[in-house]
RNA sequence: GCAUCGAUGGUCUAGUGGUAUGACUUAGGCCUUCCAAGCCUAUAGCCCGGGUUCAAUUCCCGGUCGAUGCACCA
């Protein structure tokens, strides 16, 4: 039950900075728009996150996570398409000040090839244009270049050109050739990275909704283009139905379909298993660190929205109070786009060899020329007239071919021409790869947004994050009732035993016990451990549920096993109090 | 980036051309046998830079950050 809808935001952001989740960077110095510090609670919730994102991806799926640098030379992102995609000539209208493309107003004009100008001829060409949106004559007018990529130099003096990367995923491209052979040569196969990732956005908004500077939690699942619908675990989601929006409704202003996977695949609404699986898994995962189903819809990309590589791509939407729909994870199938880039660039192959069941049988003419009468004949030409007759049609004559426009013609007896049948054993396929990207910092916000709450207990307003116990910053809680007849000292020691058992525990002894709940409350410990004189008689303690705010006892030595499997959701508080 | 509005202890706030009010929080102590009780004490603040002025937290200009609208968001 979330009040006062509107300024939930502003509460939960309020609550963050105090507590220490969330904290503007180098606010001593005045903070920088689209960079933030996560604090100490923050951080770990972060990391909790973070942490049943692998949970997922690396050991459900068996794609292991690997560790690229931030910073990577400029012919990666050439090969990507950023430093080109991502760099635009633009200029600002002086009249309307709207942000125009300098080269799109340079071509309305009649100019041709405005791209390849130095931005002072730009500048001065478009000078006598008119401003696409207000229909002013432009006049003077600075044009510059916006690359939404951080640019460095790597090395000393050095003119190498660095990028920070704008996204994780090609440090998976690129390693495509090692993780391949990793994976011992064979299809599917994925990797998996979560890392920073920098985009120098023009003006950053909405707090922690479009950082500068943020975490990707991306996996790039490589698998045969003719295998798309065979996801070997399709089963484990087929069933799972969740509301879908695709493009056809959107188009039509209609409401999003409730479908299973199955459904979903067989109506070509998701291109295909690979796809659907992940949206399934999404799903999952989303609602496991404490998104409500009924806040949560994926939404098919519009055509013209997709980006250039995307053939079917689904965003993961999670509705917030104050920003609506927001875009949280993207599942796109990006077909070869990427490795046939980096292949062309980088002049590796970046193929899996597939061995076909059967080897296949072909009929295959091989043109043998007599190299040692043709060598001496042609001399330099030599090579390049094995290479025009190797792909020649020879008749009974002979075979005519054709070497820097130059004619020659090479009787019959000057090569053999040999028919034979081989066994092809298989082809060299350029892999397709599904990718899910997830942004972390989003989903942590929506975390901490769904988490927070305010209800009133004994008639005192509360304030409450109900964070999943599995996302919880600090699990658990231990207070003494009283700082005196060794409770304190029995507190101390629940509280290192938990601590051995792999919990985050937090004791705290200090003014009423009801105020030591209610700062726990507000930063989403799920259980509090007391000790109290009944403690001393009978070796139990209570164990208080944040939500419900119920008590039980249970046995001292019970508090590590039963706080554990609360913790990790495999014990329901309620159960304990039968 | 443009426009409008805003910025006072950790939080919320009063107020002012002469260094600042109150509450909550926090810390220490007293008290206290389970949900922010009470009492005492302490810590802590005028966003940054420039200008006007004897003196600026206050007035003016610029910046930063935040909110909103526009633009941008491969």
């Amino acid at each position: 039950m979330i009040q006062g809808s509107n300024d939930v935001f502003e509460k939960v952001m309020d609550l963050a900075k105090r507590r220490g989740f969330i904290w503007p960077t180098s606010e001593c110095y005045g903070a920088v728009a689209g960079f933030i510090d996560y604090g100490p609670l923050g951080a770990m919730m972060k990391r909790r996150v973070e942490d049943i994102w692998r949970d997922f991806y690396v050991i459900g799926e068996g794609y292991y996570e690997i560790e690229c640098p931030t910073i990577a030379q400029e012919s990666v992102f050439i090969a990507s398409g950023h430093v080109k995609g991502f760099s635009d000539k633009m200029c600002q209208c002086p009249h309307c000040k709207e942000f125009l493309r300098a080269d799109h107003v340079a071509e309305a004009g009649g100019v041709k090839n405005p791209s390849t100008m130095k931005n002072e001829e730009l500048a001065a060409i478009i000078a006598s244009c008119r401003c696409a949106a207000c229909e002013e004559v432009l006049g003077t007018v600075e044009v510059f270049n916006f690359n939404l990529m951080f640019q460095t130099t790597i090395g000393p003096g050095s003119q190498r050109v660095g990028y920070l990367r704008p996204e994780t995923a090609q440090g998976m491209f690129v390693d495509f050739s090692r993780l391949l052979r990793f994976y011992r040569d064979k299809l599917p196969f994925g990797a998996v990275q979560i890392g920073k990732a920098y985009r120098n956005e023009i003006s950053p908004r909405q707090g922690m909704i479009r950082l500068r500077e943020f975490t990707q939690a991306e996996a790039e699942i490589f698998v045969h283009p003719n295998e798309k619908n065979h996801h070997p675990s399709f089963r484990r989601y087929a069933d799972y139905t969740m509301p879908l929006l695709t493009y056809v409704q959107q188009e039509k202003c209609e409401d999003a379909v409730s479908m299973s996977m199955q459904q979903a695949v067989d109506k070509g609404v998701i291109a295909n298993e690979y796809l659907a699986y992940y949206v399934a898994l999404t799903h999952h995962l989303l609602v496991t660190i404490g998104i409500k189903p009924e806040r949560l819809r994926f939404r098919q990309h519009l055509p013209d929205e997709r980006a250039h590589y995307a053939t079917d791509c689904w965003d993961a939407e999670i509705r917030s109070e104050r920003f609506g729909w927001v875009e949280t994870v993207g599942l796109a199938d990006r077909t070869d786009y990427d490795l046939n880039a980096h292949a062309k660039e980088s002049g590796t192959a970046m193929t899996v060899f597939i061995q076909y069941d059967e080897p296949k049988k072909v009929a295959r003419r091989r043109i043998i020329p007599n190299m040692s009468v043709l060598g001496k004949q042609y001399r330099t030409k030599a090579k390049a007239i094995f290479e025009a007759l190797a792909i020649a049609t020879p008749n009974t004559e002979g075979a005519d071919v054709e070497v820097d426009g130059e004619k020659f013609h090479i009787p019959a007896n000057l090569f053999e021409v040999r028919d034979e049948i081989v066994d092809i054993r298989g082809e060299e396929v350029v892999p397709h790869v599904i990718e899910p990207s997830y942004g972390i910092d989003r989903m942590c916000y929506a975390v901490l947004e769904q988490a927070y709450d305010e209800d009133v207990a004994d008639g005192e307003a509360r304030t409450v994050m109900r964070f999943s116990p599995r996302v919880a910053p600090i699990q658990v809680a231990v207070f003494p009732l009283m700082t005196r007849d060794e409770l304190d000292t029995i507190a101390h020691e629940i509280a290192r035993s938990l601590q051995k058992a792999g919990i985050l525990a937090e004791y705290d002894d200090s003014g009423a016990i009801g105020r030591r709940y209610r700062r726990q409350d507000e930063i989403g410990t799920p259980f509090a451990i007391t000790v109290d004189y009944d403690t001393k008689e009978d070796q139990t303690v209570t164990i208080r549920d944040r939500d419900s705010m119920k008590q039980v006892r249970i046995a001292i030595d019970k508090v590590p096993s039963t706080v554990c499997a609360l913790v990790n959701g495999s014990l329901k508080f309620a159960s304990l109090e039968s």
